[in-house]
DNA sequence: TTGTAAGCGTTATCAT
DNA sequence: ATGATAACGCTTACAA
């Protein structure tokens, strides 16, 4: 068995059967029609209907020095959070010509690095990353060497100016906790994943700390912090056990910082028997689709997933083109998804009489 | 402000500063270290080292006619179970130094035509394509004349002898419909999407009448048969409420031909306060990760996703490597997770004495 | 072991 | 309005 040689279409043969020079059909690549005769332009377009003639972005990329590639670098493609993005991101780049490259790190520094790399090699016009943060010198010589513009979503790199696209965690968090504490929860738990050098984490972390005490700054769930590592298998239901037992079931809630720790801790709820609201209040981060079909529904901070994507390609291209802009941070604000999972705690107490 | 030019290194700097030629630079780029020095060998890694090249993939593909790309081309990349096929496959794209290039279609014929074009322009090595179905004369032609290798996921495509790796959509369907019978469900509904040109649902969709007729030619489920469009607003209700206004509730149950309606059905059902299972039993293909949370867990058919997506790569990098192969359909086997939702009937019945 | 030169499919600069 | 030609960064005969 051979392997055949696949059917090569250029340029030249374009030209060739139009009976012009290869740099007249270039011009009508290039859509400089007001270059061309009538005559010539139609029959171009002909030959290249009936050849099937496809522009080789290779070679114009190494020409003009533009791949059409853009890069997207995320944390795991499997959570909704991240699709969402990517789906809004997507659109956008195909409108404008562009492809995405999809890469998925795991939060790994090491592999984020390597796809950094790859990328570079690829000469991707633009990079949108969900960095771990632990791959700033290569994003910092990606951006000044290679000067490929990055705008990062979700998750900010202090250090980096580069364009921004995300949420204002801080409000996010302080609005769900005003609205626990507008419920009478006395005892709101904080479950994590480590929150290492991932900005988002960091910041809900810290807003939540704020957050409580602004009411109190001996508040006592300032000792209700759990870091759950969920490669781990039984770290997330030790946390559990702690936090339920060393609590009344009246008043308390957890807050999970993610959906993707909101799915496990409703997994061990579920096999510790635990009710949803009735021993213990619920709410989380990200708004999955599943939020509404649990219990009677989960509590959940929405982010614009959407628009978060729209907006990191809308301002990669803008960059590509060259617009001049400063380096900006586009912040959403997040919206309270008001469920079935924090019933106020006095009406709660009042329908179980 | 300026758009400042980026710095460009190439083989020829590399050539420079190491004090020989490109071909000899090319040579230790290709790995063919048995023709260089142990000297020239080390003093390009050091100069590569040192000014951070970065070979230009689009050099590279421009003269060995390889573009290191491989386009996935799915449904919804918001979808789950495509997510865990894209992770798989994305795995082992790196690892042999491809990148994935990921394409949504929204079920949408034409921007899958429209995305195959961009893929054939970028000049991918191969794609690896969860049809609509409605695309065939360019599969093909992308397939004959560009000699691109295809691998179609999870949807076949009679006409055309690609590679397939999917699941037994058959045997999956049978496995579950006998498994509701051994629980004494008389009544099961299927509720698909529109049917149209998915081969998968076609499969599943004939699959399940005929394992009716298996017990009985007249089975009075060939009668519950619910095609929903599920960007109608009410049709899935409609669908519902028909089901259940005709059945009675001690032993019917719904079987949902995927997870998106899947989750569309459970939502329905808690907006009119039905439970599950006591008024109705519930059981659905995928097994998305939510699928254990709601309710007392729902029983669905789980698919090998991470094995799909990996061999849907190696199958690709295969044929780009010129592995001679006939083509060949890669069925995995569901299988099926039992839970709370489809209870025996009579156990049930019991339960609740 | 290394260098020279042609060519991959485009676009852009000159001519004409 | 159109054509010839160089150049983009790399690989690969072919020479040396």
């Amino acid at each position: 068995m051979e392997k055949k040689e696949p059917i090569k279409i250029t340029i030249y043969d374009v030209a060739k059967a139009a009976g012009v020079s290869k740099s007249t059909v270039s011009r009508y690549l290039s859509g400089r029609f007001h270059e061309l005769s009538e005559n010539t332009k139609r029959k171009i377009q002909e030959v290249i209907e009936q050849l099937n003639y496809k522009p080789n972005h290779m070679a114009r990329g190494l020409k003009g020095n533009k791949s059409f590639l853009i890069g997207a670098i995320v944390a795991d493609i499997t959570n909704p959070y991240t699709t969402a993005i990517l789906r809004g991101a997507e659109d956008v780049c195909k409108e404008n010509g562009y492809a995405l490259l999809i890469c998925n790190t795991d939060n790994n520094p090491q592999k984020e690095k390597e796809y950094i790399s790859m990328l570079q090699a690829h000469r991707i016009d633009g990079l949108i990353i969900q960095t771990t943060g632990g791959t700033n010198p290569f994003l910092e010589e990606l951006f000044n060497d290679g000067n490929t513009p990055i705008v990062l979503v979700d998750r900010k790199v202090p250090e980096l100016s580069f364009d921004l696209v995300g949420i204002d965690n801080q409000q996010a968090t302080y609005k769900a906790v005003s609205y626990l504490q507008s419920q009478h929860y006395e005892r709101i738990a904080w479950f994590t994943e480590p929150v290492t050098d991932i900005s988002v984490r960091k910041e809900r972390f810290h807003a939540f700390q704020e957050a409580l005490k602004l009411t109190d700054v001996h508040h006592p769930s300032l000792e209700d912090i759990y870091v759950a590592d969920l490669k781990k298998d039984d770290e997330l239901e030790m946390c559990l056990e702690n936090f339920l037992g060393k609590t009344q079931s009246q008043s308390r809630a957890i807050f999970c910082a993610n959906s993707v720790i909101l799915l496990k801790v409703i997994l061990a709820l579920q096999s510790k028997g635990m009710r949803v609201p009735e021993d213990v209040a619920l709410i989380g981060f990200d708004n999955p689709e599943w939020a509404s079909a649990v219990y009677s529904g989960i509590t959940t901070i929405e982010q614009p997933t959407s628009e978060i994507g729209k907006s990191c390609a809308e301002l990669i291209i803008k960059r590509i083109n060259g617009t001049p802009m400063l380096p900006q941070t586009l912040s959403y604000h997040a919206s309270l998804i008001k469920r079935g999972s924090t019933p106020s705690v006095k009406k709660h107490f009042h329908k179980e009489e």
